[in-house]
RNA sequence: GGCCCCAUCAUCUAAUGGUUAGGAUUCCAGAUUUUCAUUCUGGCCAUAGGGGUUCGAAUCCCCUUGGGGUCACCA
């Protein structure tokens, strides 16, 4: 069975980066029948985190992603840690340091003078003497003093580190008595049965040291995969000041889960030339072995197409629901699949949709200086006027090709193109001269609101 | 700085050592549309550089350059 896992911190909110490292975590559990684990990496816990936890839930929620069991909480599994520590402590693998913060500093310093690579030095390595007085320990683990290291990653290959470079005992449990996170990420992927662990690639430098805690404890070494990073457009790590990092934030943006997890998807892994994924998709074919080895840049540009792409493809019923949560209630307009139907062609976000959606139901508040002096010219008044006659003449109006008729008419009655009727009864509809149809809108705003908006116009 | 990772159009990416280096997004042009958008058609744009190996290299090896990550009693 496959058993992955999302493992962040509580930093208060889900990141775009995390959110695809849970993603490909998440597809790779599903597709293979196996489990994907939650857990929340808060052993520094200064911070309150059940905010944080929430935020991630709700993220998941949003998008889709359900996580198996309950969720896991460092803070509350600290007795395990310290009965792992004291198996090493026993076993002679883990000894305690008496060594002071101010002493391991100098140390440092003295080695950065030389040049050397800062390292503890072994002082306790094989202490048995009396501990100094009044000294809290820290528990340290024996690592290898030489040697080669190599972590297997699925998207990397073999990835050889070597001892003297990278290691040293390297602390476990601090004075306080709590562990640090290589000790714990290793324990708890371990003891929740962990059988694939997809991270980010800023991890993957933390691995041997994870794999030292294995090793001590005898613990078999899941599979890695290093996932490369998202850059902005710098090429750095993203951050928060890449503006919008909190994947919720994109639901406020009007994006839809759907076209979030296709984008993120599609970062670093493709499946031949094929663009759309659907979940279903996803879960027949990603396989984290194919994910590529560089990092990608992020882009809002392919986001905005692929969400476009995915709003044309609702039905309007849920599109109706989705607009409730930009301010739009439609659910009572009795013309609202006329609406959605040449609104959905041409929005972005539902945001702007939200949008272009009020610009028709609300009769414009004044119109535009630069269309009334290209559109709205003297012999535009009595085109109007005859139009309105004609609407006013004719009997029900319902659908856009009734209104289109209207103007049919009205253009061979008085033997002009149709751009001598659109752009002035576009401005009186709309205050502007782009958008949607004009048989559209007037089919969805109705006779009556149509001639109020011209009767508006021609009283400027 | 040490260690590690990475390198195909502006961006996301494809290409069992043999392709005119393909697709998508962006951009540009044309068509459709009463407008804008959509849609359709077409176009511009790439193997970082230098050495090898090979009949043949984007692909394998080495070097250079460039970029990124990481080096805590943070996670």
């Amino acid at each position: 069975m496959i058993v992955t896992r999302f493992a962040p911190s509580p930093t208060g909110y889900l990141h775009i980066g995390g959110l695809r490292t849970a993603l490909l975590s998440y597809l790779w559990a599903r597709r293979n029948g196996g489990k994907f684990l939650l857990r929340i990496e808060d052993t520094d816990f200064s911070r309150n985190d059940e905010a944080a936890a929430r935020a991630i839930v709700d993220a998941f929620k949003w998008v889709g992603l359900e996580h198996d069991g309950e969720i896991e909480y460092q803070s509350s599994r600290l007795a395990i840690y310290q009965e792992y520590a004291q198996k090493l402590l026993d076993a002679g693998k883990a000894y305690k340091c008496y060594m002071s913060k101010e002493e391991l500093e100098t140390l440092r310093e003295e080695q950065t003078a030389r040049k050397e690579r800062p390292k503890y030095d072994n002082r306790y390595r094989d202490f048995d003497g009396t501990p100094p007085e009044g000294r809290e320990a820290v528990i340290r683990i024996k690592a290898p003093l030489e040697g080669s290291i190599t972590v297997h990653d699925g998207v990397k290959g073999d990835v050889v580190f070597n001892v003297a470079d990278i290691l040293d005992d390297f602390i476990i449990a601090r004075a306080d008595g709590t562990p640090t996170y290589n000790f714990v990420v290793a324990v708890d992927d371990a003891l929740m049965g962990v059988t694939d662990v997809i991270r980010g690639d800023d991890h993957l430098s933390n691995t041997p040291k994870q794999i030292v805690v294995y090793e001590a404890l005898g613990f078999p070494i899941p599979r890695f995969f290093h996932v490369p990073m998202i850059h902005n457009h710098e090429g750095k790590k993203l951050s928060k000041r890449d503006g919008a990092t909190d994947v919720m934030a994109y639901k406020t943006l009007g994006y839809t889960p759907e076209a979030l997890l296709n984008f993120l998807v599609r970062l670093g892994w493709s499946h031949g030339d094929q663009e759309i994924f659907s979940m279903k998709e996803m879960l027949e074919l990603f396989d984290p072995s194919d994910i590529n080895r560089s990092a990608s840049v992020y882009n809002v540009e392919k986001l905005d197409w692929l969400n476009s792409h995915y709003i044309k493809n609702i039905s309007n019923d849920k599109l109706c629901e989705l607009l409730e949560f930009h301010g739009v209630m439609l659910v009572s307009h009795d013309k609202r699949e006329i609406l959605l139907d040449a609104l959905k062609e041409r929005s972005k976000t539902l945001v702007e949709m939200a949008n272009q959606t009020n610009e028709i139901l609300v009769r414009p508040a004044g119109f535009d200086e630069a269309a009334l002096k290209k559109g709205y010219k003297e012999e535009s008044k009595a085109i109007l006027q005859t139009f309105a006659e004609a609407l006013k003449n004719s009997a029900e109006l319902h659908l856009p090709s009734d209104y289109h008729h209207v103007m049919e008419q009205v253009v061979a009655q008085l033997e002009i193109g149709f751009g001598k009727i659109g752009q002035p009864l576009r401005i009186a509809l709309m205050g502007k001269l782009s958008g949607p149809g004009l048989d559209t809108v007037m089919a969805i705003i109705g006779v009556d609101e149509t001639l109020a908006r011209i009767e508006a116009l021609l009283s400027i």
